[in-house]
DNA sequence: CAACTCATGTAAAAGCCTTTCACATGAGTT
DNA sequence: AACTCATGTGAAAGGCTTTTACATGAGTTG
C-alpha cells in the first residue's frame, strides 16, 4: 500500500510558516509545566518540529522569548484588569474588590503567563515594550485607585491614590505568589486565597473609612440605582462579630 | 630562590578540610550576585577551589544545595522576626508593625537568602526540614496576630488569627516582592518600600478596629508604661487629612 | 518564466553545566 | 603499620545555548 501521495496533511517542508507563533504557543506550555526556570529554548524548538538553532531566526535568545511572552501576558492582564473593572460599576467599591479577585484568577489560570511575567527573574526594563505592557497593567489598578480615593469618606486621612494602588497591588501579588499559583510551590491554606484577599482588601477598605456591607455604598455617584437590596447586618465575610 | 617549603599558607592538599561551608558561603554569594536562577553548581565549586565533581560529596544536586540555604534562609528569617516582634513591646501594635518592617528588612539585607526561599521555585514540600523551618517562621506571625486577635475592640468583626496572619504576611511578601529587592528586578516606586507597607499595615490595623496613632493603644496590657509621650494629633503616616 | 534575493531552516561545532563512575588520597582508627 | 571510609579527582556522557557557514524555497522582478 504506498499512499506517499498524501501531501493533504501540511507535512511542513524545509520552512516551517509560522515558527514564532509556534515557538510562543510551545513555550508557554512548557513554562505550564515545568515553570520558567525550567523551560528550555531547545525543548521548544523541539516541540516545534524545529532545529535547535531555528528559534534564533524569532528571538535573540532565551530571554526575549520568555520577555515576549511576559509582554503578551501583561497584556491579556491589562485586559483582564478592565473587565474586571468594569470602569467603577456597579460602585466603585465592589469593582474595586473586583479587581483584586481578577488578579488572582489570572495567577490561577494562567500559571505560565504568571511565571514569565513575574517569576522569572528577568529585568522589568529588559524591553522598553515590555516595561510599557507591564505599566499599562497597572495602570487600570492606578485608575480604579483614583476613583475610590476621590470617595474616601470626609473626615477620614486620605492617602494618595498612587499609594492606595500600590497597596492592592501588593495586597494581590503577595497572596497570588503565596497561595494561589498551580504548582507545587504554593503553600496550604486554611481557606481559599480568594476569600484571605477578599477579607484583606474589605478590612483596608475599611480602615480607609469605607462602609464595607455592599448595599451601604451610598454617596458613592456610580451606584445610582433605584432601590438597593434589602439591608442585612454588618459583618465581615469571615463571619459575625463574637 | 626555590622557596619550594612553604607550606604556611593553608595549602589545601587533596581535602578541602571544610568544603560544604565554603559551598554555601560561595553559593550565598553567587546567588546574591547572579540571582537563584543564575547560579551554578560548577561556579560554587570553581570558587571553592575544587573540581566540579566535589559537590556531589555534599550536596545530592544543586537543588539540595538550594535548599540547604533556603533552609538556612529560613531559619535566620525567624530569628529577625522573633527579635522584632520582641513578645509585643512596647506594645502589640506597634510590635506587629515592626514584624512588617522585619520582612522587608531581611528582602533587602538577604537578597541572596530571599532569593533562595521564595524565588528559586523550589517546591515548600521539597524536604521535611525545609517545610519545618518555613512554618517556624510564620508560626512567628502567627503567634503575633494571636496577641493582636485577642485585643480586636469590642464590637468589630474579629477575624481568625490565622487569617490576620496570612494578610500580613501577604501584605509583606507583596511589597518585598515587588518593590524591595536589591536587584533589577525591582520597581520604581514614589516612596519606600517601608513606608508603604507601613501605611498599608496601619490602614489594615484601622480597618480592624485599632487606634493607629502611637500613644493611643490604651487597653493593651502589653503597654503598662508609667507614663505615656505627649498626645499628638491623629494622623497617617502619609500626611494629614486634606 | 527564469533569475534573484532574502527570510527562514539546518548542520556542525564550541563552550558550559550537570551528573555519574571508577579511582586516588589521606585522616582517623585499630 | 594496616585498614577503612569519607572526600576529591578525572574523564566521560548527555544537554543546552549560541554562533557560523550553508541550504532552501517563497516572493519579486524583469
Amino acid at each position: 500500500m504506498s499512499w506517499r501521495k498524501e501531501p493533504r496533511r501540511p507535512e511542513r517542508g524545509y520552512h516551517h510558516g509560522n515558527l514564532k507563533e509556534a515557538l510562543l504557543q510551545a513555550a508557554l506550555g512548557l513554562i505550564a509545566e515545568k515553570g520558567a526556570a525550567g523551560f528550555t529554548f531547545a525543548d521548544a524548538a523541539r516541540m516545534a518540529g524545529v532545529s535547535p538553532a531555528a528559534p534564533y531566526r524569532h528571538f535573540r535568545d532565551r530571554d526575549e522569548l520568555l520577555s515576549s511572552i511576559a509582554q503578551r501576558g501583561f497584556e491579556q492582564f491589562e485586559a483582564l484588569l478592565l473587565q474586571a473593572w468594569d470602569d467603577g460599576r456597579p460602585d466603585t467599591v465592589t469593582a474595586f474588590e473586583r479587581l483584586g479577585k481578577a488578579y488572582l484568577a489570572f495567577a490561577r489560570n494562567e500559571p505560565a503567563f504568571y511565571s514569565a511575567m513575574f517569576e522569572s527573574g528577568l529585568p522589568v526594563d529588559l524591553s522598553p515594550t515590555l516595561q510599557a505592557a507591564s505599566e499599562r497593567a497597572f495602570a487600570v489598578i492606578r485608575a480604579a485607585a483614583e476613583r475610590l480615593a476621590a470617595l474616601v469618606p470626609p473626615g477620614m486621612p486620605r492617602p494618595p491614590a498612587m499609594m492606595m494602588a500600590l497597596h492592592i497591588w501588593s495586597m494581590s501579588h503577595g497572596v497570588a505568589s503565596l497561595f494561589a499559583r498551580g504548582d507545587a510551590a504554593r503553600r496550604k491554606l486554611p481557606m481559599s486565597a480568594e476569600d484571605l484577599l477578599e477579607a484583606e482588601v474589605l478590612i483596608y477598605l475599611r480602615g480607609l473609612g469605607f462602609p464595607t456591607d455592599r448595599r451601604a455604598a451610598a454617596k458613592d455617584p456610580a451606584s445610582e440605582k433605584p432601590s438597593g437590596p434589602p439591608p442585612v447586618p454588618p459583618a465581615g465575610p469571615w463571619g459575625s462579630p463574637k
